[in-house]
DNA sequence: TCGATACGCAACCGTCCCGTTTCGTAACCC
DNA sequence: GGGTTACGAAACGGGACGGTTGCGTATCGA
């Protein structure tokens, strides 16, 4: 954003317009969740989209990563709650959100760009990650730390660990699955339990 | 690849440059190594990086997608032995070798294509995973069923699920963590034992 | 009413890429 | 040597896009 807030100072002339900006980050969004990458965004298609002159877009960002910053921004991404009465039920209904995030085109291509634009757009992924990442991650640290706390879990659980065990697993399944079954309903429950009791006899 | 191998049917003319070959599938390999993501590679590109007539290339593939599936066709992967006496022993060293990986720039762009575009590309994503993904994950998961087979781990273990968690694990700790720190030495170790010996008190 | 600014639209030129064709040369078999 | 095919280089027309500019209109404050 560009627009400047310095004290009241309201610029003289016609104001800009906030529709036609929310419709440019519309535009943006939705051509990044149809699998369009970033690099390959043009500011041409995206004006055409928003119903809008290029102008109108140059007029307030000066470049394309700075519009996509933008416009990841403004995603709210909705957290399950996790006031369960057990570390087990809470981890399943994050496990589930996350599964049920998959079903989104939308979630699956924004999650892509964090994943792999990461590299070349790292301002990018930084933003992403405190607006999408972290909070989740957040919300699950806090789940298995109050199971440490309370003796649920043992008291020497590495808790990022167990957070990459159970997160990653779901994300294994989700993007590395060899064919395109239907994942089975009760996945979050079996990754919990077997996180939880481990693998020894 | 289109050269036909018809019985001896040598053709007559001259041969086709075995150097050219590989020189464009080098090229068009580096460029994805380097972040160049699969639809903004360029034919043109990779013609003048090869030091190759755009023509050469026409004349063996008719489109970029054959090209890229040749290219990752020839990417052999080395893959760490995994004989050793226990399963915590085999479980740390492929861990391991997972977090050599991610230190090469090559393979972690690769990764990334696997990752991202298989939404895009799906006959390239399913080639690839043919290639890289199914024989480290026929691998772990021998190593896995032989502790269950042996009684080292608990019969009722999830193989599927205990590989995605070790795995999607590492997977998480090396492309989502969220500041550039250095891994700990001794995250394979951790990531197997907590796995193996669970949460639960 | 007037000046200032934003608006959508269209056009501009330069760049990149595509897929094809043409050129002169090189390599192979008969 | 003659026939055939591949080679690298260059150029083609066509298209997409970038970033800029000018146009006529719309909307604000003074």
């Amino acid at each position: 954003m560009v627009t400047e807030h310095l004290g009241a100072a309201r610029t003289p002339g016609r104001p800009r317009s906030e529709k036609a900006e929310k419709a440019i980050i519309d535009a943006a969004i939705d051509m990044i969740a149809e699998g369009t990458g970033v690099a390959e965004l043009s500011i041409e298609a995206i004006a055409a989209r928003a119903g809008v002159g290029k102008t109108t877009i140059y007029r307030r960002w000066s470049n394309k990563e700075d519009l996509v910053v933008d416009a990841l921004a403004t995603l709210k991404a909705p957290m399950p709650e996790l006031e369960g009465k057990s570390v087990r039920e809470d981890v399943i209904r994050y496990l589930a959100g996350m599964q049920q995030e998959t079903h989104h085109r939308r979630t699956r291509c924004i999650m892509n760009i964090a994943l792999s634009e990461s590299e070349r757009f790292p301002h990018l992924a930084e933003r992403f990650r405190e607006i999408a990442v972290k909070p989740r991650r957040d919300a699950l640290r806090a789940v298995v730390q109050r199971g440490v706390d309370s003796g649920e879990l043992r008291a020497d659980v590495d808790v990022e660990v167990a957070m990459a065990a159970l997160t990653g697993a779901m994300i294994f399944f989700t993007k590395w699955r060899e064919n395109d079954d239907e994942l089975p309903a009760d996945l979050p429950e079996r990754i919990a339990d077997q996180i939880l009791a481990g693998l020894l006899p």
